[in-house]
RNA sequence: UGGGCGGUAGACUAAUGGUAGGUCAAGUGCCUUUGGAGCACUUCGUCCAGGUUCGAAUCCUGGCCGCCCAGCCA
């Protein structure tokens, strides 16, 4: 997997400043909240408290704009936190990604913080409650625990070990963290009430054993917090005012709020809102490793990935990311965006921000006859005729070019406008050209095309006014250059890829056809000096980057997304 | 089935008792040296039934439908 971080000093990052700012229901309680002095005279605080366990995905993107957006907006600030507190599952390299992953997003943490920062007060306060009766060491099995909780509609029961004393509890406490006992043998519970109908709320675990090294505190610890019990006790000691977090926690609330305050420390408050789903795309960390480890993507930055990493090397922008995120905001209601949607406003931003490039993905060879030969010109053509500042740039022609395979028909169908025998074409920039004749192959395909020009149409305009129904692309044969350029489609073929037949798992709705490797484009010489991570609109065709991949001699492209597609509408809509 | 949370066009989201609006998608037209981009227009909506009110997407009651919870994962 490469760890290139292509765009980190890059025009397409910038800050996150700019991201359009809609209310939503969050927004509306930190106003409330401010107006309230609910927290006296505290600046907001937020936090983005990933897991190290894999990949960001752009569903995190969501989140962290939230979360960094709504402290920005009220002068408050935001500090990344792991919550790091299963060493079984979490790696430095997920840190070291997430952490990279977020900058590039366009935003800067106050404060880096772990839960494993935590361990020794959480541990003192585990401590704390044992003495307060609140907690107490039990001997059940993991099976056993499962047993005595209950049902969704029936109560659980107490534990045999229940009602240990204090100081047994605090030896056989003290105990497990020395490491005297094997994996699985004891855990604390917090003593709640198992007739809860809040299955949060039945004794829930708070430590575990586990003799497993820690990314960050190596083997200090042979004991390690639920995330329950880590939780709101993290954002207490960071004084993290708004604590936003995904539906499935609002169950958890009167856990965290029993937690802080059976000791008495500062409450943030929790805010639930609902995790974003995309369109044929899966966002599940699980899901998304194992498409890793079982190898049917390249890596965690496989740009067909929904991952951060991915979607980066795939040449989406940072700015259309945020502007994507604000577009959907957040409810509570859950339900499933258009990948369009998050496709819109990448061409949005890509459309504002690139350079255009003449490139011939399939090529088809057209010779001019009436071109002199030998003779060699030079057009001028806009870098971006979006943009004019972006300047133009000369590009050679010459009595034979490339021009694309579906830009020519020998019998058109309705509605084509592009090359036929006998119909006139603008040459992108260059000239008027009319189809006079064909070649074709033992087969009976197309091999050649032979044209005429009009000198006169230097440049792509008719002196006497004559109009042509359309502009094609092309590339100088003569000076074309190869590369290797990667198409990349949708990962899956159902809209909902968890939704699956008898027998099948979730791999079943893969899409054979996610990525096609083009070995014979030709493409204008000036991308020759494309580096790594830069970005071009080859026209008529769509967004491409260049792949980390690429090494001096063998230029890779990827296709970010095609440019949107009237006539392959029309044939579509011909056929249907 | 106990508990929690939700239901506004095909999708996402505003309207905080007072004109149901925006974005995406879809469609039509204009324009165009990218069948791109842009511009204009159009289709389509408050889950249902009652109630309160001059007035309800919003408040109340009762249904219906959907999501989450029975890890020593987060």
């Amino acid at each position: 997997m490469t760890t290139s971080n292509p765009e980190s000093k890059d025009a397409a990052n910038t800050p996150a400043e700019s991201a359009p700012r809609p209310s939503n229901f969050i927004r509306d309680i930190v106003i409330e909240d401010l107006k309230t002095k609910k927290f006296g005279d505290a600046v907001i605080q937020t936090r983005f408290p990933p897991e190290p366990n894999g990949y960001l995905h752009i569903g995190h993107a969501k989140a962290i704009c939230l979360d960094f957006n709504l402290a920005d907006e009220f002068g408050g600030k935001t500090n990344l936190r792991f919550d790091d507190t299963n060493p079984e599952k979490e790696e430095q390299e997920y840190v070291d990604s997430i952490q990279n992953d977020v900058r590039w997003l366009g935003f800067e943490w106050e404060r880096l913080c772990y839960a494993s920062d935590y361990f020794d007060q959480l541990y003192a306060w585990a401590v704390q409650l044992i003495k307060a009766g609140k907690a107490y060491v039990d001997d059940l099995t993991a099976e056993e625990i499962r047993q005595y909780r209950g049902t969704l509609t029936e109560p659980g029961q107490d534990s045999p070990y229940r009602n240990r004393s204090v100081e047994e509890n605090l030896d056989l406490f003290e105990r497990m963290r020395k490491g005297e006992f094997p994996d699985g043998s004891r855990v604390l519970r917090a003593k709640i009430d198992m007739a809860s109908p809040n299955l949060n709320m039945r004794d829930p675990v708070m430590y575990r054993i586990l003799h497993a090294e820690h990314h960050r505190t190596g083997d200090k610890w042979c004991i390690y917090p639920m995330y329950d019990y880590a939780h709101g006790q993290s954002d207490s000691l960071e004084q993290i005012t708004h604590s936003m977090c995904t539906l499935e926690f609002a169950d958890h609330q009167p856990l965290y709020k029993w937690f802080i305050e059976q000791l008495g420390i500062f409450p943030s408050q929790q805010i639930e809102f609902d995790r974003l789903n995309l369109t044929y795309t899966l966002l599940s960390k699980r899901k998304l490793l194992q498409l890793v480890r079982e190898k049917h993507v390249s890596g965690w930055d496989d740009p067909r990935m929904p991952t951060i990493s991915g979607i980066r090397r795939r040449g989406f922008t940072a700015e259309g990311i945020r502007n994507f995120c604000a577009a959907i905001g957040a409810s509570r209601t859950n339900g499933s965006t258009d990948i369009e949607m998050l496709e819109h406003f990448q061409r949005e931003d890509l459309n504002k921000r690139v350079s255009r490039a003449m490139v011939v993905m399939r090529p088809l060879k057209v010779v001019i006859d009436n071109y002199p030969e030998g003779l060699q010109e030079l057009v001028e053509v806009a870098n971006n005729p979006e943009d004019p500042n972006a300047g133009y740039r000369q590009v050679p022609f010459s009595r034979e070019i490339y021009i694309e395979q579906d830009d020519f028909r020998e019998v058109p169908p309705p509605k084509y406008y592009r090359l036929s025998p006998g119909k006139e074409v603008r040459l992108r920039n260059a000239y008027f050209v009319t189809a006079t004749s064909v070649v074709k192959d033992a087969q009976g395909q197309v091999v050649e095309v032979h044209c005429t020009y009009d000198p006169a149409s230097y440049g792509g305009n008719s002196p006497d006014g004559r109009k042509v129904k359309s502009t094609i692309h092309w590339v100088c044969a003569k000076h074309a250059i190869a590369a290797e350029i990667r198409l990349y489609d949708k990962l899956f073929t159902k809209a909902d890829p968890s939704q699956l037949e008898e027998g099948e798992n979730f791999t079943s709705n893969l899409n054979p056809n996610s990525l096609e490797i083009l070995l014979d484009a030709k493409l204008e010489p000036m991308l020759g000096l494309a580096k790594a991570g830069d970005r071009y609109q080859f026209e008529r065709i769509g967004y491409f980057c260049v792949d980390p991949d690429t090494m001096p001699g063998n230029l890779v492209f990827n296709r970010t997304l095609p440019l949107k597609d009237s006539w392959a509408k029309i044939e579509k809509k011909a056929g249907a």
